[in-house]
DNA sequence: AATGGCCATTGCATGTAGTGCAACGAGATC
DNA sequence: GATCTCGTTGCACTACATGCAATGGCCATT
């Protein structure tokens, strides 16, 4: 690991939560003001940092720029999105898509509600991991071993009193998901929210994305909302098949 | 500079592209194979690219977070947003707010339209900077050389027969729109879409973002669309009013 | 099964390039 | 006008990144 390179990127998250000034920027990394600051030079000649006009240090606009064309170049998300447009079109509920990734599941698509209430997520946001309903099918998925020290070392804070407490709990959860082959989330997260989704699997049968239906207790009950399942679960198989089915990752144009 | 950050960041556009292996990324970065791969190590840990199943690497999950965090952090954004709602609730077409960065113009909110035809634009993406009302008026309150500047080294993409076809066109155009203080895209990016904005300026009188309303001729004509202007302005006003009243970032106590 | 080729990975010697120091300068504060 | 703070620069030193060559795993070919 290269520890410039490793200095360097640190100094991302720490501007994420907020403009910091060369000093301070020194100070956090642990390193002389003269390396900080060439440091944040070439961060900002690659538009990854941005300085403003009292010389303090914040996020660059390339960084928005790279995350969208990192989502838009996803198969997966290529593949679903008509689908699941489609779906939105027949439930008129919110549609999530999300993979997981290095410990975090994030939601690389989402259609919103055509209701007035809608809910407050976006694109690349991580997902609350130990409740989402997408979250469950992802990592119930996962290898026995690394979905064992995943539970172990996440949090489990109570967003409401239906939040999975603790390790045990979730991964009992994830079993029982395992088993049934889909999940929900019936106020887990936010006390009015259900969702219900279900996994889309690659020509191996392995879960690479999972998708749900959220909608909130005003528009429909949660019973209401479970019997879109058939129907979430058909969705999520059409986009497995066409997934399996294409498979050209060696889509090259150099 | 740093050489070796250098080089570790020009791997995310080239990642941004599509996938790539080791040794695709070792070619085009000029480096050995093993220099290349401990610069992607270190990439890895700080969750910006990912490593799929087979060994090819691709931008990764901290990105969008990192993204995220960036936009939300913005005061403009946060000032702006609660007014962008309210012209949206009131004319029900799409909302956009940008602001100008290092020779970038990039959309930092978004109300989409309350009718059923949408415009193709995200938050973070790259404004059409030749043709976009809102980068228009960003663009023509830049210092004079900066701005001949910039003008000079732009491409100038035909979109339609009315996008700005050159530099001298484009620069007459910011010229127009400096005076008169706000701006319009009649079809210069697609056909079918017209859109009219206003400046947001800070205590100082220089403008630090740009807003529009966006509509497509099915919807409403051009002509109609131009009647919103002096709504539009109003609520541009009304941002930089809040914007400059409250200075807190300023001011700090030591 | 055995072989050959491809690609990721590793340990190491070399010298390049990143580091901290100290001095300088600009801007603000009193 | 004096003093303090903060960003900036040039430089000597050596830590660290680099490329090489060798290893090992994987897949396809025979």
């Amino acid at each position: 690991m290269s520890q410039t390179v490793d200095r360097a990127l640190s100094i991302l998250p720490l501007l994420a939560q907020g403009p910091a000034d060369l000093g301070r920027v020194a100070d956090r990394l642990g390193v002389h003001k003269s390396t900080a600051l060439r440091l944040l030079r070439t961060l900002h000649e690659h538009g990854l940092v941005y300085r403003q006009q009292d010389n303090r240090y914040r996020l660059g606009a390339r960084l928005f720029a790279l995350a969208q064309e990192a989502v838009e170049n996803l198969d997966m998300r290529e593949i679903a999105h008509s689908h699941l447009v489609a779906l939105n079109g027949q439930c008129g509920h919110t549609v999530h898509l999300a993979v997981y990734e290095d410990g975090e599941v994030l939601y690389i698509d989402k259609v919103e509600s055509r209701y007035p209430v809608r809910m407050y997520s976006r694109i690349g946001k991580p997902v609350a991991i130990t409740v989402a309903a997408v979250a469950k099918l992802l990592l119930a998925d996962l290898p026995e071993a690394e979905r064992r020290a995943l539970a172990e070392r996440l949090d489990y804070p109570m967003y409401t009193p239906r939040s999975s407490p603790n390790a045990a709990a979730f991964l009992k959860e994830l079993a029982t998901v395992r088993e049934q082959g889909w999940a929900t989330d019936l106020g887990g997260h936010e006390e009015s929210i259900n969702c219900v989704g279900a996994p889309i699997r690659g020509a191996d049968g392995r879960v690479v994305a999972a998708m749900s239906v959220s909608a909130p207790n005003v528009v429909v009950t949660a019973e209401e909302l479970l019997t879109l399942l058939p129907l979430v679960r058909r969705t999520a198989d059409a986009i497995s098949g066409e997934y399996s089915g294409n498979t050209p990752p060696s889509k090259d144009a150099s």
